[in-house]
DNA sequence: CTCCACTGGGTACGTTGTACGCGGTTATGC
DNA sequence: GCATAACCGCGTACAACGTACCCAGTGGAG
């Protein structure tokens, strides 16, 4: 069988059945890959960069892995590995879903350059696929299959989302060094020029509004998964409100 | 004033007082990477590909703008332009929010790369602050500046969020040849070995269910989308639903 | 007129993913 | 036990990338 028959990543056996022994593995790569990655950024796990973090020659990460963007799929199934669904469904759909939520978002945060990976189609690893199970499982008893997917859906879009604009937001604070309510009108004299021109209204309320003291960012999550959760209590049937 | 001075693109001008005149300029420049990056997606449109597509050399190109991320973001923002928001705020929050909605997951269609792009901001170039200013009008009158935000992301994030999804399974379907409900259980023999396997019946039920006929996209999305506006209009006061 | 800020663009450098091939190692078939 | 084929780690090499630097030419300001 030739290596182009293995349609993706998790057909290709790890270990064959002949020749010396392999020094490293795919996890120990992986898992080097995510610690440069979490460090400094996706980009910056190279070939050769994770290659040294294990110290091994660049070249020999391929006898584990077909190519980087294989490598990539198996950092993003790593990732999902993190998200603790275990017990679930435990019968409370909505702390359930609160608890999966928070996991997904904790996730993101720690590894914000998830955000920056494109999946061709979901890639169905081993940890995305128990992810699938438990989570879809909570919801499987009240509604249909269809109906299910897109509620989850819904709820993943929503926590991505928000951990999206969290973490653009943190990787902006941290690179000019001052809080964020500063940050608009103050230290970018772009906003400021928009602001006085005064053909933006609205935009200028939101850079006022911005200036206030606002809720913690978990606390608009929070909030902002609730009303999620309200729209997904709205969709069962009556009695499991 | 040197051009580190320039915080983003939109403050640094496009045309200097002296010296020869430009031959090509920003808007044709941009004009051709998004007419690449239609084609053959973003990584496609390299410097010197957009280059040659106006008949320049390579490094002209750094005269109008000053990085490839950069010239990114100005594609981005010439893909909000295609967004039709004229007339916004029409005094029908509905129908405004749907008709962006649609404007909105058409352009994405239009242009799948942009899934590929991840604002470090939010960049505010023109267009996107015409889109901020109309789009936020249509709920400014019924609800503060902070839970329009939300509103407006919630929006936001179920459009891009369903975009996504028809956008990988548009590629991969083109890629495969194969309709989507084949690609599934026949075509992938991955997917047939884990439904085989009995240990994932979750995963099993979605695939089964992926062979039956279906809504087409379209009608998915009309309806995701009804239920999404449903969610907003029970956070307006009573009398604007 | 003289300047000199600007133009388009050629050359060159550092970095990337990875194809290829080498010499050594090991489980398998005889 | 031994030849063989499959596999190991990895050095070398290449094409493609973004872009720094430099140059000769150009045209408005003084």
């Amino acid at each position: 069988m030739t290596d182009a028959e293995y349609v993706n990543i998790w057909m290709r056996p790890e270990r064959p059945a002949r020749g010396p022994k392999p020094i490293y593995s795919r996890a120990q790569i992986t898992e080097a890959a995510v610690r440069i990655a979490d460090a400094e950024g996706l980009e910056a796990a190279t070939m050769r960069r994770i290659a040294a973090e294990i110290g091994a020659g660049a070249m020999s990460l391929y006898r584990y892995v077909p190519s980087r963007d294989n490598l990539v799929e198996l950092m993003a199934d790593r990732l999902m590995g993190e998200i603790d669904v275990t017990g679930m469904p435990s019968g409370d759909w909505r702390a359930d879903l609160t608890r999966y939520a928070d996991g997904l978002r904790a996730m993101w945060l720690r590894h914000p350059w998830i955000a920056t990976v494109q999946r061709s189609l979901p890639s169905f690893g081993p940890n995305q696929l128990l992810l699938i199970e438990r989570l879809m499982g909570v919801l499987d008893a009240f509604v249909s299959i269809d109906e299910n997917l897109g509620l989850v859906a819904m709820l993943n879009s929503y926590v991505e989302s928000s951990a999206r604009e969290e973490i653009s937001s943190a990787r902006e604070v941290r690179r000019s060094g001052l809080s964020e309510s500063e940050w608009m009108a103050r230290s970018y004299p772009y906003v400021d020029r928009l602001v006085k021109s005064g053909e933006y209204p609205i935009f200028t309320k939101i850079v006022m509004e911005a200036r206030q003291p606002h809720l913690s960012r978990e606390d608009q999550f929070r909030y902002g998964l609730q009303r999620v959760l309200d729209c997904i209590a709205a969709a069962l049937p009556a009695e499991h409100h």
